[in-house]
Parts: C-alpha cells; structure tokens; sequence
DNA sequence: TTTTTTTGGTGTAAAATATACCCAGTAAAT
DNA sequence: ATTTACTGGGTATATTTTACACCAAAAAAA
C-alpha cells in the first residue's frame, strides 16, 4: 500500500444492536465492559476494526468475540462521528443491528477479555451506557420500527415456529403500542407469507394455538413483483 | 489526546450525492478531479475529513471547497468500507445526500485546486465514476426514491414558486415513471402543506399555470402529529 | 364431573384511500 | 381564425383500513 495519503490518528470502531424477543419482551444485547474507559459500565457490543478487513467483516469478527455469536446477519445503520464521543481519541463508529432469535441453544460468551460478559436486557429501563451507546441504541430503535412494518424482519426474532399471538406480542413490543387481533391476523395472513403447519402449541395450559411459519420463498416472489410491508 | 488506542493507517472521507432539477431533468452534482487517482475522472465531491471536525461539518466543508455551495442541509445514508476501494490505502467513506434548487445564482465554483470544476449532470447516462462512486451514487438513488414517498423532499429540487405540473414532473423523474395528473394533484392538494399563491405562471406561450409553495408550518404540524406521506 | 379460567379464532359494516379514466378552457403564435 | 400546447377539474369503482364482540377449546381447579 502506497503512502500517499495523507493519515491522522483516526480509528474507526463497530457498534453492534442486536435485537432478541423473549416472554413478550423486546431485549437488548449488551457487555459489560472489562477495560478503560467506561470499565465495568454496560456497552453494546462495540470494538476497533481492523485494517484488513471490510467494515462488514468487522462487525462480524468483532460482535463474535464479544458475545460468542456467528453468522448473524448484521445491517448497517448509521456513523457517529462526533468529535469528542470518544474520550481517548478520534473514533468514529459505524453501527449495525440484527434481530435475533434467543434461544437456550446460543450461548453467550465472550472469547475476548474485553467484556466480562454478555447478556439479554429489556429495552425498556435501558440503564446508561457508555460513551454515545445510548443515542446509537435509540436510533437502532427507531430502525426497527420503522422497517418492521414494510419488511418482514420480525420472524428473525421468534422462533422457527410461532403463534399468530407471539408474532402480534412482538410487533406490538417493538411498535410500543396495542394492535387489534383480528385486523392484525387478517393483514398478517393477507400478505401470504406464513405457511399454517397444521401443528399445534404443546404443553401450554389453555387452548393450543396454531403454529407458522415465515414462508421465504412466497416472501421472495412477493418482493420481486416489488411488494412490501 | 491520550495515545491509549492503537491506530493504523486509516482515514475516512465523506462523499456528497447531491441532486438537481433542470428542465423536467434529474441532475447530480460531480465534480472532475485535478489530482491522482483517477485525475480528470469525474467523480462525485468528495475528500478526507480532518481530525477535529465531526463527519457533519466535514460534509459541509468538504462540499464548500469543492464547489462554492455552502449550508446544504444533507443527510448521511450509507458508510462505503470495503477494503480496496481505494487504490491508495484504507479509506472508509460516510455518504451523504442532498437535494437542492439549481438556480442562476449558486454558482458552482470549486474553492479548492483539487476539483478541476463542478458541474451538473443527468442522472440518466451517468459515466463512469472513480473509485466505488457509481455504487454510492445508486445507493443514494435507491434512498431518494424511497423518502420522496413519505417526506416533502421533492420542495428541495424546486424554485419556491411552482407549478404543479413541475412538481409532477419533479416526482415521475425521480420515481422514474409516469404518473396520473388528476390522481397526483388530488393527493398532493390534499396532503394541505402547499399553499396557492393567486399568482400565475409568467412568460410562458400557453395557458398560464397557478403557481404553489411548500408550507413549512402545515408541514410542521402534520408531523407532528405522525403524519407522513 | 362441573365450573372456572384463559386464550384462540373468527366476520362484517363503515370509512378512508387509491385508481382509472377525458375533455373543455385558455393563452400565445401564426 | 386557426393551430398548438398546456391547464385544470369530477366521478365511479376497487382496495385498504378501521372499529368492534362473542363463542370455542383446553386445562386447571373445585
């Protein structure tokens, strides 16, 4: 690589949001913080990238050795690139949100010593976070409740296989606000993208209630013909 | 500033996607390098930001000194970090957008030597554009196309007096087909944040058209209340 | 076995919105 | 006077959105 260019101290990091729905509420993924600055406050998963690697890469790489996750599929959102967000120097941060399934399968374990540990916390009373973490998270917010009602990003959250009501729960906790069932189930099956499996709940103490699942190839074609939400 | 993080040769740069209306015509701005790589190559405004501006103030000053226009109101949509997409080093790029009057007025004029000059340019049959600039161009494309659906941006592209016959063709340019003039005028009159002037159209060889202007405050209080396009 | 509790599942009418579709009026130029 | 080029308006139909309430099914408790 030639020197051409002229350089400064700059760096830029990865901040990762990553959405998880569980027992009807919307969750975070957060660290703890195991190094200056901001050692032992709750952060998102967030680390400097490296030089060789796409930004994409990065926020793969990086949200894997802090939380333990892989193959995530990650977008980008926004740069924050304010002067001072950083208080040891010149960062600007690119960040990304996913929505997730958390299941007991997936365990969270940071492989690096940089975060003590990772876990699951509910949106609602977020504690501070560090550096900008909070406003990066509130924009992710707004993201996800912008794009939930014209793509289908909500199945990413829930299990393979879900009831009408969970996937009503889950729009209902991320748009922060009551839906009507029987409106909600009309439009949901109008759009055709669910496959009824002819499966019920199991071991639940009411009424079983029947299970979906996300059709990705009726999705596809919907979107091909320039459809959404 | 402490020395605490590790660095690497990085930089960052900020890239400007602004468009134009002329002439029924969508535009966007470019610029012809003066300098290596891809010197005399037409690209998009675009250069490093310096290390004690936020990536804000970068776009606006780096669009200043490339082509005289100053407070632009631009938005970021999209951060560019493969690895090579520069020929020189690692060079990440935050992109903005904006939208703007082409009026005899703002002259174009590149302060700095690095743009040779700036000008207009159809967005249909673009050139080639250095570096990855093509693709951040049809990023920027892809946005407008979107939010021009539900935010009053197309105001942006107008002189303040218009007619509504420009306004439809302003949007069938964007959107890149034809639309239905009784249908348009019906939606847009109703949406209320135009307000007719009485005035007529004035030197032109047909029956003279009424002319508008973007109400801001009907604007304001419509989203208030959630309103969008 | 009966009752209670809890959730699942369904339809219709009214209102709002979006779509499709054409022709007379006006000003300017000749 | 005629031609040219554009403005400006209304209605019928289809689609989408909204509001709204009750019975069915299953498990648990009595």
């Amino acid at each position: 690589m030639e020197a051409l260019l002229p350089t400064f101290e700059s760096i830029f990091s990865i901040d990762c949001v990553i959405f998880g729905f569980d027992r009807g509420e919307l969750k975070v993924l957060l660290i703890e913080r195991n190094e200056e600055p901001f050692k032992d406050s709750f952060a998102l998963p967030g680390y400097l990238a490296a030089q060789d690697e796409s930004i994409d890469a990065a926020a793969q790489r990086i949200l894997y050795e802090l939380t333990g996750l892989r193959d995530i599929f990650m977008e980008q959102f926004h740069t924050f690139g304010e002067v001072n967000r950083h208080p040891q120097g010149r960062v600007i941060t690119v960040a990304y949100f996913a929505m997730l399934r958390i299941n007991g399968k997936k365990e969270l374990k940071p492989i690096s010593s940089f975060a003590k540990k990772a876990f699951w916390h509910p949106v609602s009373k977020l504690p501070q976070l560090a550096f900008d973490h909070s406003t990066i998270f509130e924009r992710a917010l707004l993201k996800i409740k912008r794009k939930i009602t014209y793509q289908p990003i909500a199945f990413e959250l829930l299990p393979e296989k879900f009831t009408l009501t969970q996937l009503q729960t889950l729009y209902e906790a991320v748009l922060n606000k009551k839906l009507d069932k029987r409106n909600f189930r009309k439009k949901m099956l109008n759009y055709g993208i669910l496959k009824e499996l002819g499966e019920k709940q199991k071991g639940v103490s009411f009424r079983a209630a029947n299970l979906y699942k996300f059709d990705k190839r009726k999705y596809a074609k919907l979107f091909k013909n320039e459809l959404s939400f």
